[in-house]
Formats: C-alpha cells, structure tokens, sequence
DNA sequence: AAACACGGAA
DNA sequence: TCAAATCCGTGTTT
C-alpha cells in the first residue's frame, strides 16, 4: 500500500514528492490538477496547494472530496488534519459568490451569496465598498454592470473569487464556416481541440470566458478558429507580435470562408479595423509619451466585438488587463502554454480572462505521438582555475555572466555536434559575443537581431532544406515563429531564470519527427555558480510537464562524452 | 510608396 | 538582478 505514496503533505500547504519513488509518475499526475511546483532539486520536488490552483482545479469540476482523495491517495504519512478542512474551506469558496445579471436591460448585476457574513464581509472590504452598492436583502446586492470587473478582480484579491454567471452580450453576428478542403478532404479539429473548445463553449454551448492551456505545436490557432466558427459573430484578436499577427490572418483566409476583405489588420504599419481585427499588444499599450493615454485601447470598443481571443495570455499587458475589466460582458478566449508568469498577475488572469477551462500535459500529447519526444540533459562544466578566481571575486551580477560565457562550453558543443551528426541543430545563447564567438569556433551562421530580416528568412530557409545543419541563435528565436523546427537543441546561455524562455526553446523541438520521434535537449551550466541556481528555476516549469532533465557533469574542461 | 534608420518603451 | 529583442512612430532617403 504504502509503495504506492510518493509524498510527504505538510500543514503548510506544501507537498514534497520523492523523485526516484515507484508512485512518482502517478503523483505527480495528480499534484497538477491542484498544486503548483515551486521547486525541483533533484530528490525532492516542492509543490504548493495555493488557494488560485484550487480554484482552477474547482472550476474544471474537482470537488474538495475528489482533492482530498487524490492526497490521502498519495501521501506517505497522511493529510495533516487541519489542512484538510483548510482545502475544504478554499475550494468551497468558489461558487459561495455568484454574479448575475439583474433585471432585463443588462445595466445591473447582483452580487449573490449562499452565505449572509460572506457578503457582509466582502462589501466592507473599501474598495468593494466604493463601488455604487444597493443592498437588496441580506443575500443580494445590486450594482451598476460597469463595475463588474473591478468588482471580480477586488474580490480576488480579498480571497473570494466570484463565479461570474452574469453572461455576455452576443456582439455583431459573422457568417463563417471551415474551408472544404481537396476533393472532400474535409478538415477535421484533433480530438483534444475539440475537446478544449467544447470546455470553452460550457455546458450550455452559449461560449463564455476562460482559458486554454495547450503546449507549442498543439496547434492553438487552430482553436481559436474553432471557437470563432461555434460563435458566428466578429471577434478580435491580441496577440505578441507581427508575426504571429501574419498567421492568423493566413489562417483565417485559408482554413475559412473569410474573405480577405473581411479580416484586418491593426499594427503599426497598418489599422484596420474589419469584422475579424487581429492585433498585437503593444499597439494596444502605445502611448505618444510617457503619461499619456493609451490612445489604440478604443480598438476595443470600434466594433461590436462579440468574441475576444488573447494570444499568449502569459504575455498579456498590465494596461490590457485594465483595459478587459471594462469589457466583461464580451466573451474572452484566452489562448497559453502556460499561465505562468513571471510578473505573477495569473490571479488577473483569473478574474478578468477567466478560470482554466481546459488543460493538457505536453507528456500527453507525447504519448500519442502529436508532438516529438524530447531528452532533456543538462550539462555541468567546470571552470578552468582562472576563471574560478574571477568567478569568485566578482560582483552578483557579473558572477552570472562569468559563468554563462565559460568558454570551456565551446568544446562541450563541438563534441555534441559530433555526436549528431544530423541536420536541424541549434545553438541558442544569450550573449552576442559568446554567440559570435562559438559560431566562428563550429563555422556556423549566427542570427541576432541585427541581421535584416531577409537575410534571416534565406538562413531559415536553407536549414529547413537541410543545406545549412547547424544554425547558432540569439533571443531572435524567441520571437521567430518562421524559425523552422529542429531536432537538436543546445542551450549555451539563458536568461535569468525565465521559465517561458525555457518551454519556448523546447518548443522548438516538438514538431514530429520522422523515424523514432525523438528530439534532444541539451542545456550547458557552469558548475558550482550562479547559473546552476537559475538553471534549476528555468526547467522548473517543464519538470512540471512531466519532462526530467538528467544531469551530466563533465570532469575536465576537456574532455569527451 | 517603400525601404531604412533612430529613439523610446516595456 | 541582465542583455537583447521587438514594436511603434517619426523622419529621411530612394
């Protein structure tokens, strides 16, 4: 029985799981659905319960019973008695406040609750408080449906998430269906899109708000088309960059009936505003100067809009969050790999996108064989005694980039290209000179932001032919969605510990490859430094994906693998 | 018009 | 914590 129990839960919310346990893998399938990992060394990972991972979890359905049985069923030495009745409590908050829409005109929501001191509490809560309140009866109160997203994101705050069933208006109506493919080749969603947008729509089908959670090369544009197509009805687009901008549009005119003319394009090179508008944000988060006003936000309002889809919701602006606070009534399709971010607003995300409504582990995905599957190593490499000693007198910050640019690396990524002899390498860094200077050491091309566009698009195409086996990449391959995929993938250098920029460079490899459907992965750290820290926060989010790095140390600066 | 260069922003 | 990249607007050149 106990072979089975993999964790240790502890009062405080936090749950070790041991790594080499027989009940590791189902555990940790388990944690997922309600803890968050928050750290990854190598025997033990850390996972905390917190009460916005509890009410992801209550909003795809999990009960406090179901919670409860999933812990007990992994943890060693039991459920701590007090914790227990503390899940109990937080998962029982979602739903204890409900939104609705009061009288016929749509002008008016009342704020609902099972549970008199609840509300009593919250609307003494000031900035609840301020809001223009009229107590209807200890149970309701109404207030003007303007304020309904200050109103979700207050209460957030203060620990009640409110369960908004206050609806949406439905926008102007758009004719469109899915392109008939060749010859009745009739184009078909994945059973997992399908899946995700059927979790969008709800129960009632009537669509609504939330986000979906999919790994890179799930094919999450093909989703939002999906939901697009359910709702009939014109719709913007946010999304990071041009680029990304180009897709959809190419999407949207190929997979649908859409004519060119009825998609349009808000950037700044052009500003369109069509039935279907795709934007980036950072048009969206322009001002003149810097305290001026947002002067492209009104995009918002420029049509009657009846479907909003966010792009990289992990990415979204703090001024467009403010901005979807005045537009609740509008529904909301965030799209994500992942809804965590590195300046932790996902409690906004919450409230004013909306809860996860679907999710699926990468490994899934891996399992039947949608995307590759990848070997993670990470390689530690001594620094030479002369490098230690600058290592060691050096300030913080210097520390780090010492480390990252150990040039012992450069030998390290000649054997590995040796030991795939393959083509569709690459070599990702963060430093321009590091880069420079290994591009020169492997005669391979380097891309930086520098090179002009049309000389990047020619490298990319020359290495998608296979001409060009090894390319070495700055940040620009963060951004670059025309970057073809690859089936080698070496980290030099990373960033402070960005998980993002860690699941993005994985990304890179996921496309299915031919033959074994096997991609590799390796990440080089200096060892015994700063940047073995920042390594470890880096993976931490694709070890909660199911991915395991395995750690290789190299003994001498030199030596072979 | 389109291509390019620059500075500010986040 | 940094460095490097993007995007936007403006102004200049072709």
């Amino acid at each position: 029985m106990n072979d089975l129990k993999a964790c240790i839960v502890q009062r405080d919310r936090t749950v070790l799981l041991e790594c080499g346990h027989p009940g590791f893998e189902a555990a940790r399938e388990k944690l997922n659905r309600f803890a968050e990992l928050i750290k990854s060394p190598a025997t033990f990972h850390t996972y905390r319960i917190t009460p916005l991972s509890l009410w992801n979890a209550a909003a795809l359905g999990y009960t406090s019973n179901e919670i409860a049985d999933d812990l007990s069923s992994i943890a060693k030495w039991g459920v701590p008695a007090g914790l227990q009745q503390e899940i109990g409590e937080l998962v029982s908050r979602y739903g204890k406040l409900k939104l609705q829409r009061y009288g016929d005109n749509g002008e008016a929501l009342v704020l609902e609750s099972t549970d008199r001191m609840i509300l009593d509490e919250v609307l003494a809560v000031p900035a609840v408080a301020s809001l223009q309140w009229t107590r209807l009866s200890p149970l309701e109160a109404k207030l003007h449906a303007a304020a309904r997203g200050r109103l979700k994101q207050e209460l957030m705050r203060h620990g009640y998430p409110v369960l908004d069933l206050a609806g949406y208006h439905e926008g102007q109506s758009l004719r469109l269906e899915w392109n008939s493919g060749i010859e009745g080749q009739e184009f078909a969603l994945r059973s997992y899109q399908e899946d995700a947008v059927e979790a969008f729509e709800g129960v009632t089908g009537s669509g609504g708000s939330g986000v979906l959670v999919l790994p890179c090369g799930a094919g999450k544009t093909v989703i939002g088309l999906a939901a697009l197509e359910r709702q009939q009805c014109e719709c913007l687009i946010l999304t990071s960059n041009t680029t990304s901008v180009e897709q959809w549009i190419q999407e949207l005119t190929n997979k649908t009936t859409l004519k060119s003319s009825e998609v349009g394009q808000y950037t700044g090179q052009k500003k369109e505003v069509k039935p279907v508008t795709v934007a980036t944000y950072q048009i969206l988060t322009h001002r003149r100067s810097k305290n001026d006003e947002f002067e492209h936000m009104k995009l918002f309002n420029e049509r009657n809009w009846g479907l909003i889809i966010y792009d990289e919701v992990h990415l979204l602006p703090a001024p467009v969050f403010r901005a979807t606070a005045d537009i609740q009534a509008t529904r909301r399709l965030g799209l994500t790999a992942t809804l965590v971010r590195e300046d932790g607003c996902e409690q906004d995300v919450f409230s004013l996108i909306g809860p996860k409504r679907y999710e699926m582990a990468w490994k899934e995905l891996e399992a039947d064989g949608w995307i590759a599957k990848v070997d993670c190593c990470e390689i530690r490499i001594p620094m030479d005694s002369d490098l230690r000693e600058k290592y060691i007198y050096a300030e913080g910050k210097e520390k780090f980039r010492l480390a990252a640019e150990n040039p012992a690396k450069t030998r390290i990524v000649m054997d590995l290209l040796n030991k795939h002899q393959s083509a569709g390498i690459l070599v990702i860094g963060q430093y321009l000179d590091q880069l420079q200077a290994i591009a020169e050491a492997i005669g391979a091309p380097l891309i930086s932001g520098k090179m002009p566009q049309q000389q990047r698009t020619a490298l990319y195409a020359s290495f998608k032919r296979g001409e060009t086996p090894v390319l070495v990449v700055s940040k620009v391959a963060n951004f670059a969605v025309d970057l073809p995929d690859a089936s080698v993938a070496i980290e030099i250098s990373g960033s402070f510990g960005s998980r993002q920029e860690e699941a993005q460079r994985l990304g890179r490899l996921l496309r299915p490859k031919s033959g074994d459907n096997q991609a590799y992965f390796y990440t080089l750290v200096s060892e015994s430094s700063k940047e073995e820290e920042f390594a470890v926060r880096r993976q931490m989010f694709l070890i909660e994906q199911g991915y395991e790095y395995t750690i290789h140390s190299v003994k001498e600066a030199r030596s072979g693998t």
